[in-house]
DNA sequence: CTCTAAACGAGACGGTACGTCCAGTCTTCGG
DNA sequence: CCGAAGACTGGACGTACCGTCTCGTTTAGAG
């Protein structure tokens, strides 16, 4: 009684599966790319889905998985590394591209994502699941090749160092604009150093 | 006689001005530390502060500048440099104590408005104009100091050098735990040696 | 986070309490007028009196309390009753007077709501509270003052006596047209015959 | 060799026609025991059933049409007249055994299905076409039977006189608590008064 | 016995209304 | 005027059902 009516003048057939998954995650960016993810409403990705939001919610429990789903996605796979035969060069043009990757509404995607993740822990763990660091993930790949070629000793290198250079990139890509960011001077003046740099040259902890 | 229904019968005489204000932060802060920023709503904050809400939008345009002013508020003012005489223990030193400060609800505070920064691009720029990235600006301080001393040679450095570590901490207070990080290792593979590496060593960019 | 925006362009001033209230019952009438009692949703009556359903439920627990007061609202209070000098008069009168009331929005109002009532019993008993069968209810006080009249002798009537129109009436108006209802008859034929049938002189329950 | 994902293991053969229209109806008395008519929903139903919604809705347009059916199943068909050869007594028995039957289960549907068609008018068409005041109905075959026997002039009843009776216990049915229902008073003063009463004793409509 | 069409079971789909929560604004009192 | 209290408009939330549909399986009946 009393409960809705629910007649269906909609095209069919009706889609189902991966074709409406697809269909959502199209809408999704279509909503982040017009009102960005601050706006972002599950009543409107499924109004602009042309669905119900009971779908949405039968799929991801929560808005964040939905746009984490959505994001990855649309992004490559394994990168396949570039192989300029030079380390600086192999790593100019991965950052390069993934800096690319980083624009438009998969960028805002990514930054409120992050966004959600400070505000709740809970969201936290399932984009830390989620998320891995591209670019320090692709750094590792192309340093070890770089120490098959000979061109420098992996060994030597601590997981901090190889941090920095993706630090300093996300850090740039969340709180300021990614347009005015130099790859090349992060490069050469930060992260060529600290992976020829002679390690323990300064270690005086222990003095 | 016949007292109206939603008389105010506190004994208390009323606060104003800045007793009232402290009190907000007061609440603010209480807040955080029982629900965390996700939770934070004006609603609680009034009822705690014991206060309406008309009382906070008289102050605050938003929620986000409100707990902005709360939480700078118990932060310490211009940081007393520390004087260790060595260039890498004062790094040590400040690093350590900004790590410390950014524990319990001040730093779930920080957190969360760098969250909602990433969400919305309009908190974004309130959140900047109040943010400095204290470990940044201080490593400064203390550099300049360290060249004065003759200890380095500061005109050599470029930012993105010395962004180098604090990005690095700064990711680690954002996204992981702030307990399992290691400043002084931190400090000494990747701080120290940026900071001493010659310059323009690597500088392949024209061969 | 991400919850309503909520800016606020409306036609100042704000209404408060009863003139709020009034307006709601408007709201509600208007939807019975046009919709029926079936279509009548909570968003529907906040839409059209232009508040909010939080407004709503502050002030109503459920649907069904809500159509009540905004119902009896509409009814008058003690009804004056009719003085004709005759017994049978001030039926016909009355009658027709309480069938009158039952039609338009009021009507399908107390339809629906006993509709309600014979579907969840929880309905059941806060309907029960408010209603009180108007025609049994007057038709008693019309009874007793014949009586004070010497017209009839009330003291030998039975409640089931008195209960035999008002329940034809209320079967009539609940399913079926209240169009085609003779309320002359009615009264004639069986209201008045058992008024001033001699009680007990079909007794053969004994014989 | 690879079974499709959604394969159905299920042993038992599958019901059809009447088999499986009998275990519906069985379902539907289930859930109006346990649950009562305000829950009563068709996925429950389906899912008490052990079938899909689709069956249902290939049988019965509505849910009202489907309990109507559920309930009507149940109720025995014409009903042999009691042969008392007292008309008084012959009512009794009658009326007594009909109250018997509005209890439990059924006795809620038919309140439930009342309450449907006094809030939407589409239903009650449906209801009422369905729908025949068995207690009128059987007593007016008494009351012929007796008139044959000369006990009474059924020519000068009216359909009003006749309908007294049953439209009282109707609305005892459907607004009170059948327990505390005496037939017996009922039937001595009210239908056998109203049956026996001269007719137009008392019409002074054309004075 | 095989083949085909229909019915069956399961449940996803597009959709409406629910009742709750909070944002930000406004009103009403009392000091 | 400002403080305290809280009601107001509005919008999104996540849930429950509706009635329809699609999908694979089972069954009955025809050839």
């Amino acid at each position: 009684m009393t409960q809705g009516a629910g007649s269906d003048h909609r095209s069919r057939p009706r889609r189902r599966g991966s074709e409406l998954t697809a269909a959502i995650y199209d809408a999704v960016l279509a909503e982040l790319a017009t009102s960005g993810y601050g706006e972002l409403t599950m009543d409107a990705i499924a109004k602009r889905a042309g669905t119900g939001k009971a779908s949405l919610y039968r799929r991801w429990p929560t808005r964040t998985e939905l746009v984490m789903d959505a994001v990855y996605a649309t992004l490559p796979g394994e990168q396949d590394l570039p192989d300029t035969g030079s380390l600086r060069d192999d790593i100019v043009c991965t950052f390069t591209s993934i800096a690319a990757g980083l624009s438009g509404p998969v960028g805002a995607a990514l930054r409120g994502l992050r966004g959600e993740a400070l505000i709740d822990p809970t969201v936290a763990e399932r984009v830390r699941d989620y998320s891995r660091s591209a670019a320090l993930h692709t750094l590792r790949r192309i340093v070890d090749r770089a120490a098959g070629r000979g061109e420098i000793d992996a060994s030597k290198l601590s997981p901090l160092r190889l941090a920095a250079g993706p630090a300093i990139m996300r850090n740039h890509f969340l709180f300021n604009d990614m347009e005015d960011f130099d790859i090349v001077s992060l490069v050469d003046e930060v992260i060529m150093p600290l992976l020829t740099h002679p390690t323990g040259s300064l270690q005086v902890r222990d003095i």
